[in-house]
DNA sequence: CAGCAGCATCGATCCGCCTGCATATCAGCA
DNA sequence: TGCTGATATGCAGGCGGATCGATGCTGCTG
């Protein structure tokens, strides 16, 4: 599940727009799939709500693990998912690890989800 | 999960904006994690597109089958999550049931993943 | 160099979900 | 009423994912 990484970059493309006009093809449902499954999940979320309210926009593993409640393995094991998602970028500074989300990368999916409103619905055949 | 059902009509309080300034409280992290759990699957997003392209923007069970190439109870199976998340609306015409998209609830979630752009990013205590 | 602290990875367990087959339900029709 | 076709539901197999404890790795520090 490595193409979920460069998922994002490649729906970027105007022309794709999954949920606009034209029927979507199955390997646009999977790679936009693969980004709203890394979103779908409540620590996940969490996750990326405290991040980005966080002092700098940043945040370490420590700062995330009491919050959520759940240990470390798991908070480490979700960054991870964001980040391959594209949702998250990593910066090692000494033996902290600083999280902090990729600009636009969740108005991106929004986008996505959003059909170009002005787009007939019907065939623009 | 019969919450997921109402899950988009509490969610459209404007005072939520799960991804905005402040932390996402737990709860609303699993109502709108629900939802896009309902939207995280190849299949489910294909019927969407489906529905939403076709003739009347409505469609029966019939009529997806093929184009998925799924068994008919797995798309009835689909259909419904789809529709218990408030994504799909159900109408019983004879022996047939018809799809529509419910509208504006896809761009419903697409503004809640969208934070208001003007709010500062820091602390607004 | 030795010890420690922050993170990532591994292995294992448990749970939820996607799928299809079989079956039930319901509406139209002869 | 009995039959046929369109959907929905029950059941079960199989897979992926969420979680945690244990462990490994890497900088910092004494």
């Amino acid at each position: 599940m490595d193409f979920v990484g460069t998922a994002l970059a490649e729906m970027t493309m105007p022309q794709i727009s999954p949920l606009a006009g034209e029927p979507i093809e199955r390997a646009d449902a999977e790679r936009l799939a693969g980004v709203l499954k890394a979103l779908a999940d409540p620590a996940r979320l969490r996750l990326l709500s405290l991040i980005q309210s966080a002092p700098e926009g940043e945040a370490c593993v420590c700062d995330l693990t009491a919050p959520l409640g759940l240990s470390q393995p798991t908070v480490s094991h979700h960054l991870r998912i964001l980040t391959e998602a594209g949702l998250l970028e990593r910066e090692k500074r000494g033996v902290w690890a600083y999280y902090r989300l990729v600009p636009s990368a969740i108005a991106t999916i929004a986008d996505l989800l959003t059909p170009p409103r002005k787009r007939a619905t019907k065939k623009a055949r």
